[in-house]
This record gives C-alpha cells, structure tokens and sequence, in this order.
DNA sequence: GTCTATACTTCGATAGAC
DNA sequence: GTCTATCGAAGTATAGAC
C-alpha cells in the first residue's frame, strides 16, 4: 500500500471508482480491470483512477475490503435470522456475493497482499459460522460423529460455492439434486414452522 | 482457432511451451501466461510461441485439453482401483489436477471458448463419476434418500476443490476435522479390508 | 519447417496545467 | 479535484530471414 497523497475517504468520485471496478472485475475478470477500462466504466479519465488509488493494488484491496464488509453484513443477517442453517444456505447459493470473491481468490495467485487479507477474511467469516453452528448443533443435540460446527460450516459454504462456479460456464448437472438433498437435510435440523421448538 | 500455418502437432518445442505454460498458470495466475513470459520460462524467443500457437487463445486450449486428457486417465485409474470411493477422494484433494483447471474455470470468465471446452470437460467427468457410483451404490444398497450417485459425485469433487482452493492462500480451518469425518463415512461404503464383501 | 527482428497496441504511472 | 500529455515497460501478433 502506497502512502502517496489521493483522495478523502468518503468522496463520491472514489465511491464510484470502487462500483466500476467490482463490476468490471465480476463481469469479465480480475484481468479486466485495468486502469483504462475502470476510468470508463466509471467515466472519468484514466489519470484520476491513479488520483485516489496510487497503485492497482491500492483499488484492488480496495474493492475487496468494500466487498468483504458487505459479505460480513450478510453473514450477520443470516446468522441472526429465524432459520440461520437455511438463511446462511441460500445465501452461499447467491452468486452476487460469490463471484467477486471467487475473482479476488483467482488475482491472489500472483498478489501477495491480496492473499494476506483473504485469508483474514476467510477465517473471520468462518469462525463467525463456527461459533453459531456450536449453539444451534448443541441445542439440537446433534451427534458430534456425524457432523460438527466446522464440517457443517464448510459443507454449507464450500459446496454452494463449487455450485456456483460451475453454474459460471454453464453446468449444472446435478444441481437440482442436490438442492433438493440439503433441503431435506436442513428441515430436519431446522424444521419448517419451528414446529419441532424443543427444550 | 485459427487456422494459420503452424508447427507440427508433436513438436518438442511445442511440448515445451505447453509444459512452461501450464507451470506459469498454475505458479502465477493465468495473467501471468503472457507471450514474453511463457517463451522465457520455456527458453525460448517470445515470438516463437505465436509460431506454434498463432493466438494465446489456441495456446490456452492446446494446455486445457492436454491437462484434460491428464485428469481423465487419472480419473480413470481411480475409478478402476479397489477402492473407487478413497481413489476419487484422493485424487480430488491432489493440488496438482486442480491448480490447473482452476486457473481455466477462472479464464473462462471472460473467454467464451475455454467457457464450452470447460463445460463439456465437467460433463464427461461427472458422467463418469456417475456411471461407476450407480453400481457402487447399488450394490451396497445404500438408501437414494441419503445420497444419490450424482451427489456423491458433486460432493466428493466439490468439496476437495474448495479446500485446495483455501489452502493455497494458506487457509485450513476445520480441514483436518472434515478428513477426518470423510473417511469415516467412505470407510463405511467402502470398508478398509475389503471385510464386507457381500452377496 | 523453424526461428528472429520488429511493428503496433495497451499497460501502469507521473508531471503539470487548469 | 480533475484533466491533458506523455513515459517506459510489457502485451499480442506478423513479416520475413534462415
């Protein structure tokens, strides 16, 4: 991270600068996002890119601490929700909050930086997931041989997100299949109409 | 692809240029498998790689389909093995296969051609993957309301490929403990000793 | 048939006018 | 805070020498 002067924090000009880059990133790659091509999407000239963010790496840690920060919010949404286990399903199953992500961890292979701060991201949001899974698994008396808080977390996230990538080039076999499996799956650790509400 | 004229299929040097290339993509990002940077890793001019490959586009396919090929015949002689179930679960943990489609499922993003052979790769081997597991499943009767062929398929390919994919930006939360309740489970479709040889 | 020299484009980044 | 002008490095690709 550069120490170069660039612009306030909260100026509008940044804020778009960061939109453009996201969507360039998720729409046609990380590669995509040069700082030509980001200058148009966000119509400005390409010199004011380098303005609020000396170096690519600067825009890119950028996008990815924006992006991380509305990940988080979701994850606290679902995590607190009536039915955290389905909330937090659908919500790995979104390919919104997936894709740029899944671009961030692709640019990591030749960015240090980036690998740094995805892998904090990566455990925060993990450790989020453990810590609620314990209680709910705990109150549903669930056999710690058959599933824990952290294999239920990676299943949860891990296998939506495969999901989700194959989905990008157009596969989806099996899918429907499997949709349908967890579903059941999750009913009977968080039935439908709370109907199971033991003590 | 283009049709310009180009150097014979079983060139050496083209051997060469595919092996540098894939060993770029998977050690650096697929941007980093650029013309110069390619021929310097290979030893060789940069413009010679456009004699075999007239665009990076032909050389990317020419590299896909190349580890294609490599991941089929390994999926073969796991399919094949005693043990089709453990074979599988090893073989999808291994980096090695996995580093380099993931390099293309990520350059698939913004190149529509590698987006149709990676398609029509994921088919051939899930179908393969669900051939054998019919016969596996069958024969040990387990109940199709607890796993099916194709999601034991997405599972045990899916899931190993998000744990690699963690572990190269060095992150492997709950990894041990999720090896540890697959094996538990595979064990019991596919007993060690081949104790349960039933019927 | 194999490789080199080189053209042309686009990259990130900076200096300085407004 | 934004733009014009421009640098050197690196990108793909071609024309033509060997």
């Amino acid at each position: 991270m550069s120490t170069r002067r660039r612009g306030t924090k909260d100026s509008a000009t940044r804020r778009v600068l960061l939109e453009a880059t996201a969507r360039v990133m998720t729409e046609e790659g990380y590669a995509a996002a040069t700082t030509r091509r980001v200058a148009a999407e966000a119509g400005v000239k390409p010199a004011l890119v380098h303005y609020y963010f000396p170096t690519m790496e600067d825009l890119f840690l950028a996008v990815f601490n924006d992006g991380a920060e509305t990940n988080f919010e979701r994850q606290w949404h679902a995590l607190t929700s009536d039915r955290p286990l389905h909330a937090l399903w659908e919500l790995s199953r979104d390919p919104r909050g997936n894709a740029l992500m899944q671009e961030f961890i692709a640019l990591s292979n030749h960015r240090k930086t980036i690998q740094t701060e995805l892998a904090a991201y990566a455990r925060r949001y993990r450790e989020n997931q453990v810590t609620a899974f314990t209680f709910i698994l705990r109150e549903r008396r669930v056999d710690p041989e058959k599933i824990t808080p952290v294999t239920l977390s990676m299943l949860l996230s891990g296998l939506p997100r495969s999901m989700v990538v194959e989905s990008n080039f157009g596969f989806t076999m099996g899918h429907e299949e499997m949709l349908a499996m967890v579903e059941r799956y999750l009913d009977i650790l968080e039935p439908p109409e709370s109907a199971a509400d033991r003590s």
